[in-house]
DNA sequence: CTTGACCTTGACGCAACGGCAGGGTTTCTA
DNA sequence: TAGAAACCCTGCCGTTGCGTCAAGGTCAAG
């Protein structure tokens, strides 16, 4: 037979077995006079083999394997730890799927996949142009992102969203965004923020060390000078108080 | 903050996100005089969303394409698009898991990994050491394995495997390993076995035409010269008949 | 003689990075 | 203050299982 008629008969594409050549599973036949391979009936039975572990799910090495020793008990071995993979695999993509349904059923409009917990928390807030608001949000889903919030932090997140004074407070920093880090209004601005923390909040964040340096650096640079010097008055306190 | 600080943040590695930064997934950030990266927090919200998206399975271009647009209507389908194909994937590592038990099932020591049909019928033959025999099982499996073989085409052999019979025929096959092809011998074994295959057989095969030309050749260079003569004889009985 | 259907080798492409080589910078420590 | 550890940089090869040209040789039929 030509690689074509046995490619044809046991289901492979001529490229494939030209490539168990090259790699050594199958070694390469004998040749005709004018270079074409001629392969036998013992080598359409050694493809087929290969077909069906291959669509088992089996890698080339270890067909290799199995071919090679064909003691059968090599095989129900292998096939035994390809089994438990496929059943990993398949818990994995159920995992992905059940993620998948709770982020289609949590944001219809978000677009952003957020954990549940964040989702319910947004949803409630109220809707604003503030720019401060903005980026808070935007560091709660990287927090959310990352891990480092729970359930129990967002519980602690709870009133004050839906509390109209933290609005204000928002304002109050949006309108240091032009002005001069010696403005008189940034102490009391910090103390109000600091007192509007509810109590818990600090409890929920895990406290696993000082976030890495350049994180605060980089947070800061997102603020005008004047708004920095308040985001850096009440993390301030915070850190006296016990960590971030 | 500097790649390692995001990297860690986001829980993404250096090299990650500098992959990123080389398709184009994620545009190069300022540098430092030394050359450094430098990162902001706008990075590390959007490196987050990119790590969940990749996380629930999406390819890196179809996150370019819900990060470019983010009208949040084209998440929605592309992550409903996205479920689809892991409930298919899903589905297709059950097949596999389903045959694979069948294999463990069915053959214990078998080194092969044939259909639960042909293993239930090479399980009740008799133990032979005629190579005849082998070959035929060998040929068997290969027929087995291309998926032209059938149910039905099991049961049409079912009787001939039990027939005590059949393994004489095999031993006259065998006797003509080193025969001259002018054997007296031939002619007889060749009618022998014709008469020896069930009617049902013929039918049971699937008669897609004619084998490739080169497999014949390769089928009748696997016997003695003898042997070969029967095997062609044999043949030609039953393409008069109907067909191969 | 020309198609058209085969065959040959060789090399690049893919998905998403991992790992290493070879070299510079910063920072901590003795 | 030197040395070492821990970072950072660019660039290139390796992974898996073939698909897909590219550029050509071979063979049967019309």
């Amino acid at each position: 037979m030509r690689i074509g008629e046995i490619a044809a008969l046991v289901g492979l594409t001529t490229r494939a077995i030209r490539h168990y050549h090259h790699v050594g599973l199958l070694p390469e036949p004998e040749r005709r006079p004018n270079g074409y391979r001629t392969y036998t009936v013992r080598d359409a039975v050694l493809l087929a083999r290969v077909r069906r572990l291959t669509e088992l799910g089996l890698g080339l090495d270890e067909v290799r394997d199995v071919l090679a020793d064909d003691a059968g008990r090599e095989l129900a071995e292998v096939l035994a730890e390809l089994d438990a993979d496929l059943a990993r695999q398949q818990a994995e993509l159920g995992a992905r799927r059940r993620r998948l349904a709770e982020l289609l059923a949590a944001g219809p409009a978000e677009g952003e996949p957020v954990s549940p917990g964040l989702a319910a928390l947004l949803a409630r807030a109220p809707v604003t142009t503030s720019p401060s608001a903005a980026k808070d949000r935007e560091h709660l889903t990287l927090l959310d992102a990352t891990g480092a919030a729970g359930e129990q932090m967002y519980a602690a997140l709870a009133p004050l969203v839906t509390d109209p004074g933290v609005l204000a407070l928002y304002e109050r920093l949006d309108e240091l965004a032009g002005a001069p880090v010696d403005d008189p209004r940034i102490g009391p601005l910090a103390d109000a923020l600091v007192a509007a923390v509810p109590a818990g909040l600090l409890d929920a964040v895990p406290a696993d060390g000082p976030v890495a340096p350049g994180f605060q650096e980089a947070l800061l640079a997102e603020y005008a000078p004047a708004q920095a010097e308040v985001v850096r008055r009440v993390m301030a306190a915070f850190v006296e108080g016990g960590r971030t």
